[in-house]
DNA sequence: GCAAGGTC
């Protein structure tokens, strides 16, 4: 760095906010700094004395807020009807200081014209390396020859301060210009996509332009509309969720000493028969035999890491309820009086340098934590931890913490305690040692089946004392000796059904937004709070989020749109392909225009598209302005062309309709007290009722549909116009299906290719609900009028047969499956092979095994003597086939003498080209099986 | 009137 001349030269010093600019002059000056006022009342000027590698310097230290310059189209593309929404690709962009900050440029303008140098001290991520040459280039207009330099610190401690002014270098101009090209982007896409939507529903609706609705503004960002695609998924989860019944066993135990609960090991099973069968012989032979008592053992709950902004909001929104965007307006304002550091941070960990016991020691004073504070710096107490590392810092700001003693304000409202409360105990509980528990598990067997329960004693709770946010519940279980028998209080088998997730709550929504890379910490919640001040979504009371009926077209209308051309504008990815662009550029390997171009141009080429199937959009948007102004907001399903009589109700017809999704079914008129329903090929553009009927299908006339396909969505050899027949006889369709799949939601969750079937019907419905016992509709397997409750049922009089010699070993889990003998009614003799490991749910019937009739696993029962078939669930079964067919390759059994097996097929659908555990069947929502 | 990013 050269001398300029003999005496000190004058250097204007420029930091990111105010509060950077007077922690950085009070470190540098010892404190000595003198103040004055810039134009503007927040931004303050610092000024002292301070050599720079020995060159005296006069210090004249200001800062911006944030960006100083934003990003807009020239004038003539400034107005919505100024141009056509798709010119606002090329239109030219400039940035200007807008109005409120003109304030500050001016003291900066007046600041460098008495300067020598510029030593820009913005935080130190590319967003800062932006603001940087947003004030160079204020500054260089005044004064074209100022020497400019950037300095690089970490933190606002004394070292980092003395070593950055020590160590200036060159500003980054690669991460500005990364950041040059992202505003570029979001403002090109927001703006057209933006307009464009708003004019077309206006236009198209003639929405009263004086009206609420003026305001009303359809907006399309990258970050808001992703956001909104969470939402919208989960919604969409619970809506195609359908409820499926399951088993388990269970089993408690009081004496003396307490009632201990056991789990079954199996944790649930899907399949009815197999639950009833174990179920059985757990009460033909109820002794259970204490198998396994394990010597206590230390569990620890470990402490949270120290506090970003994302894990503010996230908790805040949990234990007070308080949405992201009040938690930051609260926390900036406890931040502004100085009772905590600055909310908007990435880092979890602390400094080594941080001193951490200083900020303990504040808090002793305090009526309700001051007590545990002086514990904690009690040496003897054992209660000190150093906090762990949560492993984010952005190297700009310490993770949260109380920065000064309150213990509450006269002018602090109920919020304000409790985030200042949230700061406070979650600091103390990230300076202190875990909870530590001694946990028992105690193992069962009842007739061969294993069951477990744990205690929990609470040895010290440490954190928790003070982190009264959490907790961890101890149980106490009676002592067990290994071999000790004795019969269970209760033995029972409960039947539950499967229910949909909740919807997102603000906390999910956050950690599904940070997951993805959407938004920064300081603008998550902002992109929140847009949803629902644009109406796109609403959140209820346990701050959980639906969409609304606007919201619902939205992404659907986008999907579609978008579908075609292969960019998802409303799927997270698209501002993960920004990201990676931009860090592209950063680091050199890819230049801004390049970016912009490619990025560009492949959105540019989006928006025509949109607009060329405009009618998509319009057509969404027409069922919700129907619906909003429709008062009876039930589904009342408008009546479509009747196509049959409903042959699963008989008491309605079944008619063509479109979905909100624009995908053709045929339902029951009756929905939903009838669910009948038969998804036609997701590729079907168009389908029509006509008057021919077909002349194989029945009960009643079952009229025909003229389809017409999308050329692209069909298989080659298909024609796109086809006169089909949902009947079931059509095997066009049936193919088409195979092929392409339905547009059922639950349908398209599935594997793709998992979903065969050979009748259209049978597979096809929204929900068979068959009881599983005597195949009727109307009532739940469990509620079955034929059946006689498991646990009333006579005793058999049979010893138990078990053979445990005789085994195959199970190629899933490799452990030996166990030969067992059913003693249900209805299979009472019956040997089958089950596997005994945990999780693994594999069960056969013996006789399925070098049985090639494959008849014992599809449900005849018809047989009425011997060893009857299973109860199959009937789901796609394949009754009377021969096993020999489509055979996995890796489908290897062996028998306990080391032979071969072969024959066996999954329990489940039938099927012998895959085990249970492999079946397209099986429900894997809930890492279970079947 | 539109985006997302800073911050008082």
């Amino acid at each position: 760095m050269s001398r300029r001349g003999g005496g000190p030269v004058t250097v204007l010093n420029v930091a990111e906010k105010p509060s950077v600019a007077k922690s950085v002059a009070g470190i540098l000056s010892r404190g000595t700094f003198r103040t004055r006022e810039g134009r503007s009342r927040y931004n303050k000027i610092f000024e002292f004395d301070y050599a720079i590698n020995g060159q005296p310097c006069r210090m004249l230290m200001t800062s911006v807020i944030g960006h100083l310059m934003e990003l807009e189209f020239a004038d003539r593309y400034r107005k919505w009807h100024s141009c056509d929404p798709a010119d606002l690709y090329q239109a030219p962009v400039m940035k200007h200081v807008p109005e409120d900050k003109k304030d500050i440029k001016k003291t900066l303008e007046e600041e460098a014209r008495k300067s020598d140098w510029l030593v820009l001290w913005l935080d130190c991520d590319r967003e800062g390396e932006n603001i940087a040459f947003e004030v160079v280039d204020v500054c260089r207009a005044v004064k074209h020859n100022l020497f400019i330099r950037r300095a690089h610190f970490s933190a606002l401690i004394d070292r980092d301060i003395h070593e950055a002014v020590q160590n200036l270098r060159d500003p980054n101009q690669l991460f500005a210009e990364a950041v040059d090209a992202r505003q570029e982007i979001d403002l090109r896409i927001g703006a057209s996509f933006t307009r464009f939507q708003t004019m077309l529903l206006r236009d198209r609706f003639a929405i009263d332009s004086t009206g609420e609705e003026r305001s009303r503004v359809i907006s399309y960002g990258p970050c808001q509309f992703p956001t909104l695609g969470f939402i919208v998924e989960r919604y969409w989860e619970i809506q195609a969720h359908e409820p499926e019944e399951f088993w388990t066993i269970n089993c408690s135990h009081q004496s003396e000493e307490g009632l201990a609960t056991f789990n079954w090991m199996r944790g649930h099973l899907f399949d009815y028969a197999s639950a009833v069968i174990l179920y059985e012989m757990c009460v033909e032979e109820p002794t259970a035999t204490v198998m396994n008592v394990p010597h206590p053992r230390e569990r620890f709950k470990y402490p949270p890491y120290p506090l970003n902004t994302i894990e503010l909001e996230k908790r805040a929104s949990r234990y007070f309820r308080l949405s992201s965007e009040h938690t930051m307006k609260v926390a900036e304002e406890l931040y502004q009086a100085g009772f905590i550091s600055y909310p908007r941070t990435e880092t979890d960990s602390f400094s080594s340098r941080t001193d951490l016991r200083a900020m303990v020691e504040e808090q002793t004073r305090h009526p309700a934590w001051g007590s545990y504070a002086q514990r904690l710096l009690e040496p003897e107490g054992g209660l000190w931890r150093n906090p762990a590392n949560g492993g984010h810092d952005d190297k700009a700001h310490p993770p949260i913490h109380p920065t000064k003693f309150s213990s509450g304000e006269s002018n602090w409202s109920r919020d304000h305690l409790n985030v200042y409360e949230l700061v406070v105990r979650h600091y103390l509980a990230c300076v202190s040692q875990p909870a530590v528990a001694a946990e028992t598990t105690v193992e069962i067997d009842i007739a061969g089946e294993r069951f477990s329960a744990s205690g929990r004693a609470i040895l010290a709770k440490n954190y928790l004392e003070v982190y009264r946010f959490e907790s961890w519940g101890g149980s106490v279980i009676p002592v067990y000796e290994k071999g000790q028998q004795f019969i269970p209080t209760t033995l029972t088998l409960d039947a539950a059904v499967t229910r949909p997730p909740p919807l997102l709550c603000e906390a999910d929504l956050l950690s599904c937004m940070d997951k993805a890379g959407i938004g920064t910490d300081a603008t998550m919640h902002d992109h929140i709070k847009k949803l629902l001040d644009r109406g796109y979504a609403t959140k209820d009371a346990n701050t959980r989020f639906s969409p609304t009926n606007l919201t619902n077209i939205i992404p659907v209308a986008s999907q579609d749109l978008s579908l075609a051309i292969r960019y998802e504008l409303w799927k997270p990815n698209l501002r993960a392909l920004m990201e990676h662009d931009m860090n592209e550029v950063s680091v050199g390997r890819k230049t801004k225009a390049e970016v912009l171009e490619t990025c560009l141009q492949q959105m540019k080429a989006c928006f025509l598209d949109a607009r060329v199937k405009k009618s998509k959009l319009l057509e969404a948007m027409t069922i919700f302005f129907e619906r909003s102004n429709n008062t009876d907001e039930s589904e009342s399903q408008t009546a479509g062309e009747v196509v049959r009589r409903c042959n699963l109700c008989n008491e309605s017809d079944m008619a063509l309709r479109k979905n909100r999704d624009g995908n053709f079914m045929v339902g029951c008129m009756n929905y939903p007290q009838c669910r009948n329903a038969v998804w036609l090929p997701g590729p079907t553009l168009e389908a029509s009722v006509t008057t021919n009927v077909c002349q194989s299908c029945g009960p009643g006339p079952v009229y025909k549909i003229l389809f017409k396909f999308r050329q692209i969505g069909i298989p080659p050899g298909f024609d796109v116009n086809h006169l089909g027949c949902v009947g079931g006889c059509d095997d066009i369709l049936k193919q088409l299906i195979d092929i392409c799949g339905t547009g059922s939601r639950s349908q398209a969750r599935r594997t793709p290719g998992t979903a065969p079937s050979n009748n259209i019907q049978g597979s096809n419905t929204r929900q068979s609900n068959v009881c599983i016992h005597c195949q009727q509709r109307g009532h739940a397997s469990t509620n079955c009028p034929s059946r006689v409750p498991a646990s009333q049922n006579s005793r058999p009089t049979a010893t138990n047969p078990r053979n445990d010699e005789s085994t195959v070993s199970c190629n899933t889990c490799g452990s030996q499956c166990v030969l067992r003998t059913a003693n249900t009614e209805a299979n009472r003799g019956r040997q089958f092979f089950s596997c005994p490991t945990q999780g693994c749910s594999f069960f056969a019937w013996e006789d399925s095994i070098n049985n090639s009739s494959g008849n014992a696993t599809t449900g005849s029962n018809s047989g009425g003597s011997g060893r009857r078939g299973s109860r199959g669930r009937g789901r796609g079964g394949r009754g009377g086939q021969s096993s020999g067919g489509r055979r996995g390759s890796g489908t290897s059994f062996v028998s306990a003498t080391g032979e071969p097996v072969s024959g066996i097929r999954c329990f489940s659908c039938g099927d012998p080209s895959h085990f249970a555990n492999a079946c397209p069947n099986r429900n894997t929502s809930n890492g279970n099986y079947f």
